[in-house]
DNA sequence: ATTACGAATTAGAATAATTCCAAATTTCGG
DNA sequence: CCGAAATTTGGAATTATTCTAATTCGTAAT
């Protein structure tokens, strides 16, 4: 599992081994470690500004394509929430997305034990899916 | 129920009852009727293109403006899907919705009888639902 | 019916998020 | 260490959508 503890001495080269297929750089490198440290779903201009602390040089172009690798390596999930810009996400296991209008904050929400889709949609026989995507908005509680 | 016969002879200030506080046009009209004609979940664009035809000098800024009115009024559903544009449809019955890969086409998928959110997802006490969306990918069957 | 006023329409400009481009740089296997 | 292939970069381009300000329209009250 990739942690922000074992990235922290990632040199190019380094990617965990469960990370095939993917060029470590600088950069890719950063992008993952802004969004493994704080885990709040930022926007790619979010993780812009958190990446040109470390490295004043990357360009939001680096962050667009670094994002766009990792997501498509399934290290990073992509969230879309209604019309906003594309939020991200170090959290791979099952889990929908809670945005309360109060505070604008987005919450991972997990399924109860042993729901299958199935057991909620009327889909048709032979119906395969490969993409789903839960989100709600609303006050979220606690 | 709005339903495309009770459109046809619609003129100014025949708004449906149901519709409270929304003034009628002939474009807000036109909007909706293209929304009830085909129900394949259009683009804006798709609808201007088709409203075209009927209303040759309706501007792609009046759909985008009626389309809002309609679905802050509730008669048309705005729906989201990834990072596409937005699609609108005319079913206003809890449902969510399925982008078949093969065809692009998207399908209506309801929920099987009885389905609770609360039964389904673990949220925190306290928590008020106002928006849901669930939208699937994949090969849709039969 | 006519009026008046707030609301809606329009064309075009503006914006925001994201993607594309082409040149310079970097990674990494051999 | 070398070289091919991939990646980074800044800026331009694109796309969907929103904004603007002038004109027109819908409707409630006369």
């Amino acid at each position: 599992m990739i942690s922000l503890a074992n990235m922290k001495n990632l040199k190019p080269g380094d990617f965990p081994p469960e990370i095939k297929g993917l060029r470590m750089t600088r950069q890719r490198r950063e992008v993952l470690a802004v969004i493994l440290r704080d885990r709040d779903h930022p926007t790619a201009n979010d993780v812009f500004l958190r990446a040109q602390k470390r490295m004043p040089t990357i360009s939001l172009a680096t962050i667009y394509n670094c994002l766009e690798a990792l997501v498509t390596h399934n290290i990073v999930r992509q969230v879309n929430l209604e019309r906003e810009s594309s939020r991200y996400c170090p959290n791979l296991s099952d889990h929908c997305h809670f945005q309360d209008e109060k505070s604008g904050k987005i919450h991972d929400v997990v399924f109860k034990k042993g729901v299958k889709l199935e057991d909620i949609l009327e889909l048709p026989k032979g119906t395969e899916v490969s993409h789903l995507e839960i989100s709600l908005k609303g006050i979220f509680g606690k």
